[in-house]
Formats: structure tokens, sequence, C-alpha cells
DNA sequence: GTGAAAGCGCTAACAA
DNA sequence: TTGTTAGCGCTTTCAC
């Protein structure tokens, strides 16, 4: 038991104290092929002895780094802490590491932030990042496992975990529809109008299209910025100018919940339905109906995915996962309509 | 403009292509003393016609890593993923990289965790690990900068970010006592008995004091697991039986919630105040009347002071966060005591 | 089954 | 100011 304060062990040390070879003590570690019990004793207990650690980045160096990259959007989006959660969870039974960088602002950021990922030696990506460019991703998934959030641009140089945006759309529509609600408006954020195939753009287009072909009232879409405060504030803004609508379909359950308390306040009478399904949303305090994702088991798939192309797969997966509509109180107001 | 796609350039490549030697791209790539403007220009023009990007790993070899570990408990509650932004934000300031690990699952897993970090080379450690021995996390502080979160076993060898929780609950209690409370009950997990100088344990133990210091009621402590379903079965069961107490003051908002939804359905005459001041905290449909602690600040504030011993301080610092009172609805039932 | 030796890509001490 | 060179700690052929 001499550790050595002023210097970590290296593989030498224990070759060294071991009486045997780097390579043997390399292989043991790895467990690798041809290595006798004896030796494999030998060299355990000298691990043991100088409590040796083999360095990450020397082993990057040549080869593996033992470490995923994680690129998130918006850490205030309790959806995405859900799918965070999955991804972390799946990667703690295995060897990797989560090396975990913002993608939000821009598509420049975004780009860079993939880049500083690669930059570690990263041997896989797992991101959220809407705004970078499809080519540039593919650049990046030639070299390196990527399997992206949300990007309904499918591409075979990557996978994609996504949920069924559209589908989730009319679960929600329908529902309102059959409770007799003919003008329904939608709240979502600005940006959704700019980026294509994302998950608020086809939501949009979703509900824009559901509202034409019904032939409900005239599509309404209430712009606001992402959070819940900022869409309080513009749905209380709204309903104290005079709201022509019964019902708000919210792009996801963080705007519903923003808007549910400013409908609380001046028209009770109105419905709200979500997207999501967020932890909160079933408290009986906001009873949000809304459509459920598997933000967890989402998250935790597509750092299976990442490390099933690290095992070996080439071809590309897209694997979409089916919305569930939860009904609960929040589209059942007060007054009948 | 001849990218190669089979291999990344590496810094040898640079130097040829600039007609200079590796040492003069090494510096002039850490725009380290003594580069000529002509020498910058001439490897800046390599290494934007390369698409160069240093490997971090090589980097990490002979040196420094450019990452910072973070150990983090419960992605589900709300309040440490307020700490976690913190952290982040600050970070996306600086060159370095957040590698994230889990630390919760008991002492031997939580060292762990420590362990996988320090062997990722990162250059400090930030984390939430209450049931790691103080001896071992000063072992790994005498080699890396270490900032814990929320330990107030105070150690000269890493530095601490820290409420005051003695005072918060005080806040907590005066402000229910003040409203004519006698019995209050404390809602807090289980694992807060045997772990000492935890938030959660000094909560608990002020939670006592406070009320044999001012002859209230004999203290009553309820037990659940963390989150908000177990707290809200926990108190709907206790309620059920015949509550004995007026109010209850929960160690974290997350139990506050849940504790909330019971009350609410069970015996809406009891006041309900939690801790932390959670975003969802202030939404109308809660009113959750909450000791505020600025999570976000904290986290970025650890993240600085890691930063700061990187630049050479070697004195400890303990740096402790005052609680402030929010007063809200549920702190003032419908039927006054 | 085991060991010697050649890298992996970068930094830093030392020469020139 | 610029170049040479010796590592950093591990993996991995390829002989023995």
């Amino acid at each position: 038991m001499s550790l050595d304060r002023r210097r970590a062990a290296t593989i030498e040390d224990v070759a060294r104290a071991a009486g045997v070879s780097r390579a043997a003590v390399s292989k043991v570690l790895r467990n690798a092929y041809g290595v006798s019990p004896a030796m494999r004793e030998k060299v355990g207990n000298a691990v043991t002895e100088l409590g040796y650690r083999p360095k990450m980045a020397a082993r990057a160096l040549g080869g593996r780094s033992f470490s995923i990259g994680i690129g998130y959007s918006d850490l205030g989006n309790p959806f995405f802490i859900r799918m965070l959660s999955g991804m972390l969870g799946a990667l703690a039974t295995t060897p990797y590491q989560a090396v975990i960088t913002p993608t939000q602002e821009g598509a420049r950021q975004g780009l860079e932030a993939l880049e500083a990922l690669i930059d570690r030696q990263v041997e896989g990506i797992v991101a959220v990042s809407p705004r970078v460019a499809q080519e540039e991703i593919e650049r990046i998934a030639a070299d390196t496992p990527v399997v992206m959030f949300g990007r309904h641009d499918v591409s075979s140089a990557y996978d994609a975990v996504i949920g069924d945006d559209a589908e989730g759309t009319v679960l929600a529509m329908e529902h309102l529809a059959g409770l007799g609600h003919r003008r329904i408006a939608h709240l979502t954020v600005a940006e959704s109008e700019t980026l294509a195939e994302t998950p608020h753009n086809i939501r949009r287009r979703s509900y824009t299209s559901f509202m034409e072909s019904l032939g409900l009232a005239e599509p309404v879409i209430l712009l606001t910025e992402e959070g819940q405060d900022p869409a309080y504030a513009s749905v209380a803004e709204v309903l104290r100018a005079g709201a022509d609508f019964t019902a708000i379909f919210a792009a996801h359950d963080d705007l519903a919940i923003g808007a549910l308390a400013a409908v609380r306040e001046h028209r009770p009478d109105i419905s709200v339905v979500g997207y999501d399904d967020v932890p909160i949303a079933r408290n009986p305090a906001f009873g949000l109906t809304t459509v459920h994702q598997p933000g967890f088991e989402m998250g935790a798939r597509a750092v299976e995915l990442v490390l099933e192309r690290l095992a070996g797969r080439s071809e590309a997966v897209h694997e979409v996962f089916a919305p569930v509509l939860c009904v609960r109180t929040s589209s059942f107001p007060p007054q009948p309509i």
C-alpha cells in the first residue's frame, strides 16, 4: 500500500510491480483474448495495490474515448429533461460518459457545439439541434454515429428519434372538435415559422390543415416566446383584447401551463390542450389534457441507437414514437360550450 | 480546399502546409508569446484551409483537458435543474466542456462517479454528492479543484456552495407561527435521518429545534420518498387517518407540490410551505409559499469557484447563499385558523 | 501466452 | 522568433 501522492500510477508502474510487460497489463485491463489466470491475478493485485486507473485521454488518443456527446437545446423545458434522464440513464449501464454541450443559439453555434464534441473524440452524438443544416450533420455523421431528436428531415446518414407530431396534433384536435369546439387557436413559438421540419413546425402545419380540412373556423396562430411566463403574458393579452376562440391547442406543455393560468384568470370557459405530457401536467392543480410522448424512453432509445451503430449497424433507423392522448380536466372547462 | 475525408488533419499537416514547424503551429493556436504576425497569418491560413481542429485527447494527455466534471444527483428535481442551467451557462462562455455523471446511488457509486471524472482528466469538479465521505473528497481535491453543493461539513480542501438552511427553515417556520400555527408537521425524505450535514438533515433539525424552543406542539416528522407522487401518497394517507396538525413545512418544493395536492383534496384548511422556489411554485395554480434559493446563481457561482481555483486561488471558500421567504397563497388556506 | 516497440497528436523545454 | 525533440499513457501489431 505505498500510494504515491505525487504522481498517479501509470500502466508502466503496474507492469513493473507485477513483473510483466505493459502490453500484458493492457490486455488484462481490457480483458482481451489470451491471458493466463496467473497473469490476470498478478496484474489484478498490482492494480489494486497501486490504485491504478487508466487515463482516458491516453486511451482516446489511439482509439476509443468512451464518451458520448449530448447536444441539448433547452434545459428549461421539462420534456427535454425527461429525454436527458433517459439518455443518462441508458448511459449509466455502459462504460461511456456523457459530454454535454448546449446547441441552442442559432445554426452557427449549433454546429460549433457539435464540432466541439467531435474535438473531444466522442464516439457518438445524440443531439437536438434543429437549426444545423442537414448536410453538416451528414458530414459529421460520416465519421461519427449521430442520432438526432425531432428532425423529420430523414437522412440515410444518421439516425433519428422522433414523435409522430402530425398524428399527435390530430389526436389533440379531434378531441377538441369532438367536444364541440370550432374556433380553436394554436399557441406556438415564433421560430416555428422559420424552421422547417421541426416538431413545432409540423404541429403548426397539422393544426392549420386540420382546421381547414374540417371546415372549422379560420386558423388562429398565437405567437409567443419559449417559457411559461411569456405564454401566460401573450395569452392574457389576447384574452383581454377579446378572444375569438373557445379552445387553445398549445405546441407544448410549458406553453399550455402558462396559457392555462391566463385562461383561468380571464376566461375559465376556454379549453386548453398541451403536448408532451410533462410530469407536472397530471398534477390535479393543472389536470392538463395533453398528448403524451415517452420522453424518457425516447432518450434511452437514442442512446441505444448510437450504441448499436458503434456495434456495427450501418443502415439508418428512424424511430417514430406514437403519441397518446391523455384526457384530463383542462379540456373540460366549467361552462359547457 | 483539399479536405481529406479519410483522416482528420493533424498539427503536422498544418505545419507542412504552412511550411513551418509543429511547435510554431502549436504556439499560434494557443496564442502563446513570441509569434510573428507573418507566422500567425501563414498558420491561420493553413488551419482554415485544412479545416484543422486540435484533438482534445492529445492535448489532455500532456496537460489540460479543458473539461469540467459535473456530478449530479437527481434530474427529477427542478431545483437541481436550475443549478445545472447555471453551471452550463457559466461554462458556455469558457473553453471548457461539461462532462456529466450521475452521483446518486450510495456512497460507493458516488465515489466511483467522481473517480470516473478524474479518469477523464477533468480539470475541476462541481458536484452534489452528499454520501461520499469527506476524506475521499479531500483526497480528490488534493489534485483537482472541487466544489461541492450543499455540504455543510466545511473543509479547507475544497470549496462549497450552500444555502443557509437553518435560516431558511426559521423563515418558513416563523411565517407559519406568525399565522397562528402551533401544530406544524415537517415532510421530508427518509434519508434525511441517516445523512448528516445535508440540507435536508439541517432543515429537519432546525424544524425540530424551532418547534421545541418556541414551545409549540410536539414535532411531527412525515417521511416519504423523493418525488411529487410519493409525497402526495404519504400525505394523503396521513390526512385520511386524521391529521393532528394545521400546517406542513416540506423539505423541498417537489414534496410540497405533492403534499399540496393531497391537502387540497382532503383538508384544504391545512397550510403548506415549501423550500427552493422552483419555477412552477409561482404558478397561480399552486401559489406555493416557499423559501427561495437562487439555484441558477448558485450553479454559476460554483463554476466560477472552480475557475478561480484553476486560476490560482488556494484558500477554500464556502459560499453561503441567503434564503428569502416568498409568501404566496398556499400558506393562507380558505378557512382561517 | 508474453514482450518489444512503434505510434496516436499535442505541448513544452531547450536549441538554434 | 522559430525549430528540434522528448515525452504524455495507452493500444496494438508482430515477433518470440
